[in-house]
RNA sequence: CGGGGCGUAGCUCAGCCUGGUAGAGCGCUUGCUUCGGGAGCAAGAGGCCGGAGGUUCGAAUCCUCUCGCCCCGACCA
């Protein structure tokens, strides 16, 4: 993408309305508008991050075996009487009608949907275990959203619904999905921990929230120091294998970690005093295993082995997706602006002309483009005619996580510049050389 | 939903107390100079001062009502 082309309005000075630092760069950057409380439009660099994360979190999904589906945002209110939410929920859920004056509901999550639309369909064991998710806008009417993306009223989730016999076969959907999710974090360069969860208005026995740790997370979280270094990211896992699948799920629930409403001061005083991590947190995963909480009032059954009926047991598992771009960006900045890892990056290497119209950096820098395009690095190449401290702090702003700089200076000895957006790392190359760098 | 704050140019804000025909910086347009970390000079464009009532000869400014947004708390993916 040339950058003379793209729609990417950054800005120098902050928005007053933004406070926390990832609101500020999403507005800086020139990711979103906000179009009303909580409520945004996603511009093209937002809008590539959030089709990245989702992407990540899709194929983590499907290879543990979960199936995508796509149901709608607008749901009628006699779902929500069945199971007893439409008037549990409570104001948080936005209540509108339709032409005919029927009670409709802009879904804030889908449990009685799926579960109308499993039991529409499945009605032996042998069609068990199923997992069925989607990735889709919700709505909850909050009464303060704030912190930008990070606690908006409408924001993208992906939801996962499992279905199982019976409780060992249930447990295992749970695992799967904890494993899932410590490897969907963990490729978005993320140190997710797992930790005891309050259920909710969602309710269920066994809860995990999955939390990052960021100065401004929004609650209080508590864990051993050892969760930090814990590491998912090397072995492929064989979600069949039940045992090895328990395996991983004991080992990151071996140690203490909580949120603040599960927070047992006795339990965590038992930690060695250097071992006791306090810090602020993130939630952006959360997984619920509610056993018949839904498919008994919505009448959610199979035929058993033996002919006898049985309600499927249940859980629910949700990732915020829109979240999560906040919630990158607040793990990864620094004075000058985002830092995006890799997977989730917008763009994969930012090429930067200090001057454009002189004939060799044209040269050099056009070419450099299309063969990082041509070699799939997905190039921004900044062609503006704008001055050269504009281009790069423009740069280091949005955050690529590689930039090659082509100046006059430097091709006067035959050189480029890569630098490396974390560590702020430069390395002079021939155009070659860093071609080479950069696509290895 | 309680408490507080703010709505003036695309963005950041001044002006309001003490009413008198709308300001600055950044951004934008044009020209010249500059050109490796958010340039300089010059000339421009751009605002029913959130909206509705009221007071007044006259309202961005005072009064009433409304709408929107932000922050703290309670609540939440």
């Amino acid at each position: 993408m040339r950058r003379s082309q793209l729609f990417l309005p950054t800005l120098k000075e902050t928005p007053a309305e933004a406070q926390i630092v990832s609101h500020r760069l999403m507005m800086r950057a020139g990711m979103v508008r906000q179009t009303s409380a909580g409520i945004y439009a996603w511009l093209p660099m937002g809008f590539r991050v959030l089709k990245k994360i989702e992407q990540i979190v899709r194929e983590e999904q499907d290879r543990s075996g979960a199936q995508e589906v796509l149901m709608p945002t607008i749901q009628p209110a006699d779902l929500w009487r069945q199971s007893g939410r439409y008037d549990d929920y409570g104001k948080e859920m936005l209540r509108i009608k339709d032409r005919h004056d029927r009670d409709m509901l802009f879904g804030p999550t889908n449990e009685e949907m799926i579960t109308e639309i499993f039991k529409a369909y499945v009605k032996s064991y042998r069609d068990l275990p199923k997992n069925l998710y989607h990735i889709q806008w919700k709505f909850r009417d909050e009464v303060r959203p704030r912190f930008g993306v990070m606690r908006g009223r409408e924001f993208l989730m992906k939801d996962a619904y499992s279905f199982d016999l019976d409780y060992p076969s249930s447990r295992h959907a749970y695992n799967k999905m904890f494993v899932a999710y410590l490897k969907t974090f963990a490729r978005m360069g993320l140190k997710a921990i797992p930790m005891q969860a309050d259920t909710g208005p969602i309710g269920g026995d066994l809860s995990h929230e999955f939390i990052i740790l960021a100065d401004t997370g929004e609650s209080q979280v508590f864990c051993h120091k050892d969760y930090v270094d814990f590491d998912v990211s090397g072995q492929p896992i064989d979600f069949d294998d039940v045992a090895g699948v328990q395996k991983v799920v004991e080992r990151w629930t071996s140690l203490y970690a909580a949120t603040d409403e599960k927070h047992d001061t006795a339990a965590f005083e038992k930690i060695p005093a250097e071992k006791r991590v306090t810090a602020r947190g993130i939630e952006v995963g959360h997984i619920f295993h509610f056993g018949t909480k839904y498919s008994e009032p919505l009448g959610a059954k199979v035929t058993g082995p033996n002919g006898d009926i049985v309600t499927v047991l249940m859980g629910s598992y949700g990732i915020g997706v829109s979240r999560l771009v906040g919630g990158l960006i607040e793990a990864s900045h620094d004075e000058a602006g985002i830092i995006w890892p890799e997977a989730v990056s917008p763009w994969g290497v930012g090429v930067v002309n200090l001057k454009v119209g002189d004939g060799e950096c044209d040269k050099v820098s056009g070419d450099l483009y299309a063969k990082l395009g041509n070699a799939g690095r997905e190039p921004l190449y900044d062609d503006r005619d704008e001055r050269a401290g504009s281009k790069l702090a423009d740069m280091d702003l949005i955050g690529l996580p590689w930039q090659v700089i082509v100046g006059p200076r430097g091709l006067k000895s035959g050189v480029v510049e890569v630098k490396n957006r974390r560590t702020g790392e430069k390395q002079e190359l021939s155009p070659e050389a860093a071609l080479n760098r950069l696509t290895a």
